[in-house]
DNA sequence: TTATGCCCGTGAAATTATTCACAAATATAA
DNA sequence: TTATATTTGTGAATAATTTCACGGGCATAA
């Protein structure tokens, strides 16, 4: 069985918003409340939870632990994720508490960088390593997963370092395609293309997206 | 006429490909030449084209510096965006020179925080302001569009206070969904659900997209 | 001039994603 | 106990997006 994008985004989503509820002490919750949480449909909520087998309980909902626990078992890695830092520039540094301060399960072990100015230092608690080391720190230390930060110019050189070294995930922040094979994916986090929608979008007619449909309040 | 949002991400990716292309010297360039370089298909591309009136030419493709003018037409406020940074922690600050590089219709003018170590100061060319003065510097300045910097935890107070100083359009990277009026597009980048994406898809079996499907080098 | 091979533009088909709408379940209250 | 109001789970309908596939144009070469 194979699940879409979206819906592995969307149960992303419903975590978090579960797990600001559990520290609520919130016990269960309606799909119509997740959905107002998170932009979306109740309808869409229930199929999501479907497609990941979870069963809520007419009238009382869903078990705000037990959805928790079947979105973790379906979406976590569980022997957790050790992440790699390419490029401890200006956004790798601000990666770093960004992604420290989240969940265990992916955690950043290691950052690389080329500058001697940044080699050997910790920053962030967070050790970086000289770039020449890359290859041997993944596959000794048997990486799966990096986190690009570095130009465009030199992304796709790094990415084909990476991939040989036995990377097949790839969140990338450099605002160009990267080539891989098949069995590598690569997400691309493009700030300049968000941006350049925004400011287009922002000018156009109103969506409908990302948006409280119901009870019209201060909607116009 | 209304326009997916897909197309405008994929237009916004298309420009950049061109002015790379201009670099290089090329005069023109084929549809499939376009969607290998952004890893989507010759039709696509063709038909995203289409979408926004442009026409390349039989056996020639299309003129690289007509279709960059085309998408500039189409995606760019000819007056420019004038756009504000909400927090200056680390992620602001690292997003001003990576914003700051870009082309010039959408630029950072200011930045907020509210931290009186931050304010009054000058960080990468953009001077810092006290939050107290937000709505009376988009109201003055007439600012349609804001950058999103903060903690999830202050991030829907600040986008009310926004939203009623008149912005229409928000870059969010707060890890949150923001309630806004149907009139306000909210551009999310979430980084968090993003990484967790990558740790899923990494694992499970390659997908198609992002892929160069093409002559099979090293694809498995 | 005429044949050939490429490429664009696009209607139509296929695929993917979302929403609708309703049966079944169940807590609550009369 | 029985009626009522609510909520889930899901087949079917709808909507959105992508891909197919082919007519038409045009440069090139015979």
């Amino acid at each position: 069985m194979t699940i879409s994008e979206k819906v592995i985004e969307r149960l992303s989503q419903y975590r978090r918003l579960l797990n600001a509820c559990a520290a609520d002490g919130a016990a269960s919750i309606f799909s119509h409340e997740l959905a107002e949480k998170v932009g979306g449909t109740a309808a869409q909520v229930r199929r999501d939870i479907m497609t990941i087998g979870y069963s809520g309980h007419p009238k009382r909902g869903y078990d705000v632990t037990g959805l928790t626990q079947a979105i973790a078992d379906f979406l976590d890695n569980p022997a957790g994720d050790a992440v790699i830092l390419i490029g401890m520039g200006n956004l790798g540094r601000a990666l770093l508490p960004f992604f420290a301060t989240h969940r265990q399960t992916v955690r950043i072990v290691a950052a690389f960088d080329t500058s001697p100015m940044k080699t050997g230092r910790v920053i962030h608690g967070c050790r970086c390593h000289d770039g020449a080391e890359l290859e041997s720190f993944v596959k000794d230390q048997g990486i799966r997963i990096a986190i690009l930060a570095i130009p465009a110019t030199k992304a796709q050189r790094v990415t084909d370092r990476l991939v040989e070294a036995g990377i097949t995930g790839i969140l990338n922040f450099a605002p160009t395609h990267l080539r891989t094979p098949k069995r590598v994916w690569v997400e691309n986090i493009d700030m300049t293309v968000a941006m350049e929608k925004v400011s287009y979008l922002a000018r156009s007619a109103a969506p409908t997206r990302d948006t409280v449909p119901t009870e019209g309040a201060d909607n116009e």
